[in-house]
Parts: C-alpha cells; structure tokens; sequence
DNA sequence: CTGAAAGCGCTTACAG
DNA sequence: CTGAAAGCGCTTACAG
C-alpha cells in the first residue's frame, strides 16, 4: 500500500506538503497541487483512515445502534439519520445487538476505542455505567431515538406514548368499545410501560373496568400477536377490540382471528401501532398509530451534531404520531356496545 | 482519556509490559500482571483501537454491505453472518448504501483505508474498479453473497435463480396453468435475468408462447406488485398465474387482486419469492420459494473467513431452494386449463 | 508556500 | 519475564 511517503518521494516534496495538497489543496501552491495530485494517483494513493483519525482524534463516524436488525421499523428511522449524517461528513455505521446485551456493550465501546465519535441509540437497554460516569455526568456523545431512560439526563426523541396510548382507546370508546384488550410488549421497558398506562388511564376516565386477563405482554412479533391473541379470543368474555403495540402483533392478531372465524371488523376491532408499509397491504387493512419515523431519526441526528459541535442540545423532543383509520376497527356489535350513563 | 502510559506509570512497569499483561496475560509473571489490571481499572483505561489497529494492520472488522437496509429479506442474513463472525473474534458493521452508488463506494473504501479486513457485499452493484486492480485480479477480501458478478472471478454464496424459477413455473404448469405471467426486478440484475430465463425456457419447454406483455419489471415493493399487478390483470387476456420475485410484490399482486374482486386462488394464482415470515401472514397465505437466508449469510462469512486466514476460498457455492405451498395457489378455473397434446 | 520534527497510542522484535 | 526503542501513517504547530 502507497504511503504519503510514496507520494512525497515521487512528487519530490515533503509528507507535510502531501498531507495539506490532498487535504487543504488552497495551502499549497497550483503546481505544487498538481504534482501532488499526479504522484498520489500514480501511486495509487489511497490515505490511511486509521492515522489519520488517531492522529486528529476524530473518526468522522457515528454508529446507530439498533436492538435488533429484523424490524423494519428502524429502517425509516436509520433513512431520516443518514440524510443529515452524510450532509455533515459523518459516517454512518449501523450496529444491529441482535437482543444481545454483549453485543449493545460491543457497539458503544467503539466510542470508549475511538472509533466513532458518538453513538445514536435506537435501544434504551444499555447499562447505565456506558453512559454514565461515577460523578453521574454523561460521558459521550450520545442521543436516545424512539426510546427513553427513565431517570438519565441522556437527549431524547421520541412519541408520546402515553398519550397516542390513550387517542387509541377514545377512539375504540367513541365507538361504543368497552372490552377493549392490549397486546404491549416488555412493561419493563419505559415506552410499553407508557402506552400500557395511557390505555388503563383512558379506560378508568370513562369508568370502564380494566381486567388485568386483558393486557397481554409479549415480544410484538407476528408470532406473539397470533399467540397472545388467540388467548385473549379463546376468553369466556372475550374482548371486543384489541389494541397491539406494534403493527406485526396486530397482523398476527388479524391471523387467529381468522382462523378462529371471527369477523373483522364487524365482531373485532384491531389496531396496530406504528404505521409500516405492509399495514396497508394486510387483510383488512390495519388501523394504526403512525409513528414519524424518519424525522425520529432525522430529529435524534439533529441532536447529535449539536453535541458534536459543542451546542448544548434540547434535553427532549417529542414528535407528533397521528391515528390513521382503516378497515380493521369499527363499532362493536351493537349487544355489546357501552351503555354510557347521562 | 487513560493510556499505556498512564498505567504503566502507575503501576510502575513499562508501557510495553503493560500491553503484554492486557493482550497476553501468559507472557507476563502474575505478579506483574495483577500490578497492571489494577492501575489500569483504578485510572479508567480503554486501550484506542485506532492505535492498535494502525500498528497491527488489522482492525478485526468486516463491512457488511446492504443494497438498501429496508428489506427484511437481509435480516436473516445478517444474523447468519453474525454468528459466525463473533465467534472469530470480528466485529460487525453494517453499512446501509440506500441503493446510491456513491455510498456503496464508501463502503469499500472503509477497506482501502485500512478500517475494515473484508467486506461481505450482499448487493452486486459495485463498480468493478472496486474490487478488481489492473492485473484483473481481486484486490481484497470480499465476498458476494445472494447475488453475483457476471464476469468478476469473485467468490459467491448463492441460491440457483434459474432451477428456482424454474421450479416455480412447472409447479403452476403441472396443475394446468399456462397464461403465467411474472413480476420480476431489474433483468439488468443477473439474478433476475436468471429467474426470467428460469422462467420462459420452462415455458418454452412445454410449448407454451410467453408473451412480453406478461413479463414485468418493477423494484419488487408492495407497490409494485401493486401496480404492475394491475396492468397485468387489466389485460384483455389476463394471466391465471402471476409469479413474483419477491414476496412484498406478491403481496401486492393480492391486494390488487382484491380490489378488483379476482379471487385468489380460484381465478388468479401468486407466488412469491423468498418466504419472508410476513408470508405466512398474508390472506391468502402465500405460496413461495424459500430461500435459506440464515445459511447464505453464514456460508458467506464462512467464505470470508477462509479468504482472510490466506486459505484458496471455494469459488462459488449453490444452496438450495424450496418450494412452500400455501394458498395462494390452485389449477385454474377449468376453462383455462393446458391442453397437452399427447 | 514549504519542510523538519514531533506526536497520536499502541505493539513487537530485540536485547538482556 | 521485562524494558528501551522503533515504527504503524498520518497531521500540524513551528520556523523559515
């Protein structure tokens, strides 16, 4: 591999002159420049990535570290964070932990060995000593899409979830819906913990009872939506609508219901969350919660170029999500509609 | 930021005892070597990467290229080529080229620069001044997996495109169908070229006249099964079989389908192409081609693996295929069933 | 505008 | 088993 030195030697300059022709060519003379050039692409010069962001201190690269790689959800979201990174001159590199707490260490110890310069999480499940340091300050450059922590100072975008929780709900009540389940995903985490209250909290506001046998927790696959759906319809006072946290979930929900011969919409509502492409293309199409995907990521990298330029950035921002109604949700069957008491 | 040289102060050895106690604990005598785990805890240290790989040449890296990180086809796999390289000791990164040319090149160019050992290319869209120099040789550890060069002596995880379509349309054939059109991707793509050719030649073979009007070409999404599903069925004399290289167009084919009150399977059969796990979850269940993406990806890395250890990788590798019939498949309506002469 | 020199933080023959 | 020294390939104050 051709070295500066190479091209030095060939054009009969210096490695400084080199360095400052191929990087700030208004340093140095035009023909000065232009033997540079010559030499270097004679050579086949092709600069060392490693000295030089050992020697600057900086990598130019961030890496997105995503949960896992198999929802499509994050693809919006690594789309929106990509358009602006690359405007910059950053690097993008995207981490997939695979649900893998290791490997979620692995992604941001590449801060911690200087090979990124800061890191935009799309998990919130990182140990908070990465973060953290002992005089509880945040140690790097770093910004939380789509999640949150519950108690670290850490910049944050996200939805809000207990509230697009509870514009689901008023709209199944509106209806006339009162047996209305959830499928939400690990109420250890924040943001399921949020939609689940936003859905208990709406219930208990119109005095409707919340059974506990009507929330189900489970990973939000296709999988968990047809496993914990059929459990919910197999229940003597089965639910008339089902609210799931993730649009596969609902889609799952939406397969049992058919093999268990249960219409939907006429005998169960189901809604979705997140709005991806294929809600649109499932049968019936899905109601669902949209979530703005891209300007998560877009936001969140935003935010973390402020930090990179030494800008104190806003602690939190909280995107807008909207109900988009389709074919999967509609009034319940009319013996089983909300008596509401004037 | 803690160095060597600040543990070796503290500890009171050299700096180069200091690496040896962290990276070969054997080579240094134990005494030693607790002297050193401790000044390096008790002042933070985290050896810099760049340095250590710029002074080993090796950065313990691979760049898995992705076409475009929205489809969940290269999911799977990732999480093959994942298993095996952790277990090697590699780290992963991921770069998303967003189907533009000039950010797969940057992707490569992260070899160039020293920052990753081998590139693992899941898309064939490369310029081949990339990979090959001008002696015609390759000039870097790489691997092309799900896709191949045409001419570039690179090597190759694949499945059989031709034999799979093949299979397919036969399969469509053998239950009496022969107006068989199909939604394919760009025929400039030499796996698509192979499935089209995968396609006509069977059709040939049992004397049944392919049409151009019933071959189309599309990027393979939802919406364009969509709508090239819909010129397809708008045609005076349309297809009783529709087959799809991807299962996302399929999807969109059934959507179509139902909008214009075609029932599937009994006037119109879809297949699809890669059985992908939404597959199972679309009305009516999609029949596919299974492709066994977990075992690409770790036959991949495999691949890459041997390269980077100086062994003769095998050049080219062929992994099977599998036709999965669900029920988006029937004979036609009896009207338009082949006639075979006997 | 240009060059000599130092230094980023490691690792590793070499010598002892 | 350990240390002094060189060097991976850059960039950048400093001096001219």
């Amino acid at each position: 591999m051709a070295t500066v030195k190479d091209v030095a030697k060939l054009a009969g300059v210096s490695t400084a002159t080199v360095s400052r022709a191929l990087a700030n060519p208004e340093m140095v003379s035009p023909t000065t420049r232009q033997k540079v050039e010559k030499a270097a692409s004679e050579v086949g010069y092709s600069p060392n990535g490693l000295a030089r962001s050992l020697r600057k201190s900086e990598s130019k690269t961030i890496v997105v570290v995503l949960p896992n790689i198999d929802s499509t959800f994050f693809s919006d979201v690594v789309h929106g964070i990509e358009a602006l990174a690359h405007k910059h001159g950053y690097k993008l590199l995207i981490g997939d932990a695979g649900n893998e707490s290791s490997r979620l260490r692995s992604y941001f110890e590449l801060f911690e060995s200087k090979q990124v310069d800061g890191v935009l999480s799309l998990s919130s499940n990182v140990p908070e000593s990465m973060i953290i340091n002992s005089a509880g300050e945040v140690k790097l450059p770093i910004v939380i899409a789509g999640e949150y922590f519950s108690d670290i100072p850490v910049p944050t975008v996200h939805i809000d979830n207990h509230y697009s929780a509870k514009k689901g709900v008023e709209y199944l009540i509106m209806m006339g819906h009162y047996k209305i389940a959830c499928i939400t995903g690990k109420r250890s985490t924040p943001v399921y913990n949020a939609r689940v209250n936003g859905h208990t909290e709406t219930m208990k506001k119109w005095k409707i009872p919340v059974t506990d046998e009507y929330i189900m927790e489970g990973d939000l696959s296709f999988i968990a939506g047809y496993n914990l759906g059929k459990q919910l319809l197999s229940l003597p006072n089965k639910p008339s609508a089902i609210v799931c946290h993730s649009d596969e979930a609902a889609i799952g929900v939406l397969k049992i219901a058919r093999e268990m011969n249960i219409p939907v919409p006429s005998e169960l509502s189901v809604i979705g969350f997140d709005n991806l492409a294929m809600s649109e293309y499932c049968v019936p199409e899905l109601t669902t919660i949209h979530q703005p995907r891209q300007l998560i990521g877009e936001t969140s990298m935003k935010l973390l170029l402020d930090i990179l330029s030494g800008k104190k950035p806003n602690p939190e921002m909280t995107l807008p999500t909207q109900l988009i109604v389709r074919e999967s949700s509609c009034p319940p069957p009319i013996d089983q509609r909300l008596q509401i008491d004037l």
